[in-house]
DNA sequence: CTGTTAGCGCGTTCAG
DNA sequence: CTGAACGCGCTAACAG
């Protein structure tokens, strides 16, 4: 492995010279800076991320959060792809990236997990399927140790942003192609989680859409648990036109119940995973480009990183979509 | 932060004692060494794991390489739980991981990355999901540059151990099970890709299984794709008892053949993915403990990393199988 | 048994 | 515009 130090001889400089045209900083002639590049390109050298980030201090080292500890592996798609379009875009950035599952952070107090990253030179966070509940990385984002970026909910502080993308209007988009051409009335809708920030955005989004359409409209909770849904849809699924649900799962749940019953009503998920495919029904559902969103919180976290202040960031709806689909099987 | 510099302060001793006690050196009086512990627990400190990496040279700092883009996403399921296998036991055993997906090597050659993975202090990897087609793979596992633990595959040199579960033994069992109690005098085996390690061994096992029961025995290559072993099962299926496919995607396929040709024979799959739930159709299938494999994975690793000479482990089935599945919907 | 010293590879003043 | 010198937090000989 060639370093720095290395470079430095091969191009007749000193080793300050080289780290400067390698950060880009000025006060370097033309003429050193191509020969320092060459010098770079013929060792095949790449600077030790390591040694760098102990040297700088102002890293671009940030750890991804995920949840892994859900109900279901269904979810497991969209944290790959949370995983992957954060790592790309990472790469793009010349940003470092640990992974961190919230269940290495069980059982700890919020100290340790501070002490923990502040250990790995950790500078930012992007934070994935936060709820409410997880009191700890809250207290976390309160101590403002940390640049962070929280991903779908809405928290915002110095050093806090949020990215998210307007589920409401995504709601409401997808139910109401749903319901296109057919005779409806009125809506039974299954939310998801109590207190979370998506659930909310998207209650929202189906009573605008109800508002628009002048339709009845009954919301239950489902907890994102397909046999709430189920359940929920036996009790009530066969007095509405229209079942929109917060998930694919639940969606899930909710077609099996009026299957069950043997009645048809079209039935909407969110989402778009693949699973959606397998289950041999007819159902409807909004599939979103979660690598776009996690890229766009990378994104905002590099900007905090380099002394931007926390803000909302709401993405374009049309952006993230990738498409409809009615899914059959 | 309070540093090693802090804690030798508070315990009034040298840096070097700090850092003998810290890994757990000779040489150290059971007094001094309780007062340096005190000094740890008071200041809350934490060694920094970047500075240790770049100076001991000898870390625990390793990559985790996985496959994401094969042909479904059903095998997110597979990942995380490799991953997350993986980096508790890491915690575990104090090494330092990063994540990394094969797709950011993609148009690199094998200098770079060489250089990129000694960039970041990497002293070893663990490799799931290769195939012999991945020959940049190859050439750095040959070039002995890491120290490598490949996961269901079989290579071995100097710095590379094999870990992997008995493959053969268990298709062996599972297809024995999927035709307990029916008339069976004959199986279609629908294997996975040509050259794949596990694909071969699954082979081994469903041919001594053919073997011990006297049954005829047809093996088509499925390349692991579910169209496939759709087409196969539609061409060779109704004149075979059973369909044992090597993996549930494929067990999903030949399923759906079968229906559409409106035979009933049991169709067994391979690895007891959550999809295998939602097709509303019975089918056998094993479900292995990836974590666990994962975990094994580190462990053989952290023996290279410590001096260890690369070898062969073959996980016993017993340990990894989580359970037999009749999967009905 | 303990302290001193020299780096690891790099970023960053601060004189030239 | 350039380079010597120091330090980041820690490990590893080497003295004492």
């Amino acid at each position: 492995m060639s370093s720095i130090k290395d470079v430095a001889k091969h191009a007749g400089v000193a080793i300050s010279t080289v780290s400067k045209v390698l950060n880009g900083y000025p006060n370097v002639s033309e003429d050193t800076k191509k020969r320092v590049n060459d010098a770079i390109r013929e060792l095949n050298y790449v600077p030790n991320t390591i040694a760098a980030a102990l040297s700088s201090k102002q890293t671009g080292r940030f750890a991804i959060l995920i949840n892994l500890n859900t109900q279901t592996q269904a979810i497991d798609e969209i944290n790959m792809q949370y995983l992957s379009g954060a790592m790309n875009k990472a790469r793009e950035l010349k940003l470092d990236v640990i992974t961190i599952f919230y269940s290495m952070l069980q059982d700890k107090s919020l100290d340790e997990i501070i002490v923990y990253l502040k250990s790995q030179s950790i500078a930012g966070i992007i934070i994935y399927q936060m709820s409410k509940d997880d009191t700890v990385l809250k207290e976390l984002i309160d101590s403002q140790e940390f640049k962070i970026v929280v991903v779908d909910s809405y928290i915002v502080n110095e050093n806090t942003s949020s990215v998210w993308v307007d589920q409401a209007r995504a709601q409401y988009d997808v139910a109401k192609k749903a319901i296109e051409g057919s005779d409806v009335h009125n809506i039974l809708y299954i939310a998801g989680k109590e207190n979370g920030f998506v659930t909310e955005e998207r209650i929202k989004g189906i009573k605008q859409l109800a508002k628009d359409l002048k339709l009845d409209l009954r919301i239950e909770k489902g907890e994102f648990s397909e046999l709430q849904a189920r359940n929920i849809t036996m009790q009530y699924g066969k007095d509405y036109d229209v079942i929109v649900c917060a998930s694919d799962l639940m969606a899930i749940g909710a077609m099996n119940a009026l299957t069950e019953m043997d009645v048809y009503h079209p039935v909407c998920g969110f989402d778009g995973i693949t699973l959606m495919g397998y289950v041999g029904k007819q159902m409807h559902t909004v599939k979103q480009n979660f690598s776009h969103v996690s890229g766009e919180a990378v994104n905002e976290l590099r900007e905090l990183l380099s002394g931007g202040v926390g803000r909302n960031v709401v993405l374009d709806y049309e952006l993230v979509r990738l498409k409809y689909e009615d899914i059959i099987c």
